[in-house]
DNA sequence: CTAGATGTTAAGGT
DNA sequence: CACCTTAACATCTA
């Protein structure tokens, strides 16, 4: 479910598994993961260095290797990593299988195959490549107000758009607007300062949330939106129905009494 | 059987 | 240029 918590949790996982091993064999199982390289120069260029450092970007994972590229995950929709024994079953949904010369493997699944593996000889050349904005997390208050300020078109819009800013997503954009009282169609240069301080606020304390509750849903808060999205869900602060709209073409959920029109 | 699901991107339009 | 909409990707589930 990799929104930007769920790719932190990813990063901590990887960080307590994957690094400092010497990788022996990189298999591809399917390679429409692949971006922008062959599955033999991943291979090749994996063989026998070792995964030493992760660098999480949005939703966007940097492995820095011993030798001179970097390795780069994306999730799509739904993906994830599984390290396990060799030996063991392997998930279904795995499409790339890192080997360690400890005999455990570290698998990159992608159940729809929006997932991407791809590998980078500079973290910065890649993320200017993709154009991607600021990390949510550490953007500044000073950073994110003007962010906003520039941007027209509905707020969620600005806030998923990973060139603006990386990290947010439908499910997370819904809830830091729901904690803000903004209604998600509100234009992103009418909010006025107090607004836009508020939903800093609200942005790191939902993320810093949903991390600490390692990303899981049923974990979330009591107050949060996310447990009550679809059937016939209920506002948690005034008890009226939760509605459903589009935005940016991603059904999108909120209270229209909490969260008013613009 | 159909529609929709945590994401991105290309293509076309305003 | 900034933004919007649509379709597409592949697969599962309500």
């Amino acid at each position: 479910m990799p929104e930007l918590p769920d790719v932190e949790i990813f990063k901590r996982y990887f960080d307590s598994t994957g690094l400092h091993q010497k990788i022996s064999e990189t298999n591809v199982l399917n390679a429409k993961v692949l971006k922008s390289v062959s599955q033999k120069r991943l291979a090749e260029s994996l063989k026998g260095r070792k995964f030493e450092s992760t660098c999480r970007r949005g939703k966007f994972l940097f492995v820095e290797t011993d030798g001179r590229v970097w390795l780069v995950l994306h999730f799509g929709m739904t993906g994830g990593l599984q390290y396990y024994k060799g030996g063991n079953k392997s998930d279904d949904y795995e499409r790339v299988r890192f080997t360690f010369d400890n005999g455990y493997h570290l698998g990159y699944i992608s159940l729809r195959m929006l997932g991407r593996v791809s590998l980078t000889d500079s973290l910065e050349k890649y993320i200017q490549k993709e154009k991607l904005g600021p990390d949510v997390l550490t953007v500044s208050r000073a950073e994110f107000k003007k962010i906003l300020e520039h941007s027209r078109g509905a707020i969620k819009s600005t806030l998923m758009n990973q060139k603006h800013l990386a990290g947010l997503g439908n499910i997370y954009s819904d809830e830091i607007l729901f904690q803000s009282g903004i209604h998600p169609k509100a234009s992103a240069d009418s909010l006025d300062d107090s607004q836009r301080g508020r939903l800093f606020e609200k942005m790191r304390a939902v993320l810093d949330t949903a991390i600490d509750r390692d990303a899981d849903p049923k974990r979330m808060p009591r107050t949060y939106l996310l447990p009550r999205r679809g059937k016939g869900g209920k506002c948690p602060r005034c008890d009226s129905e939760i509605e459903t709209i589009k935005v940016s073409q991603r059904t999108t959920y909120f209270c229209s009494k909490c969260q008013k029109k613009p």
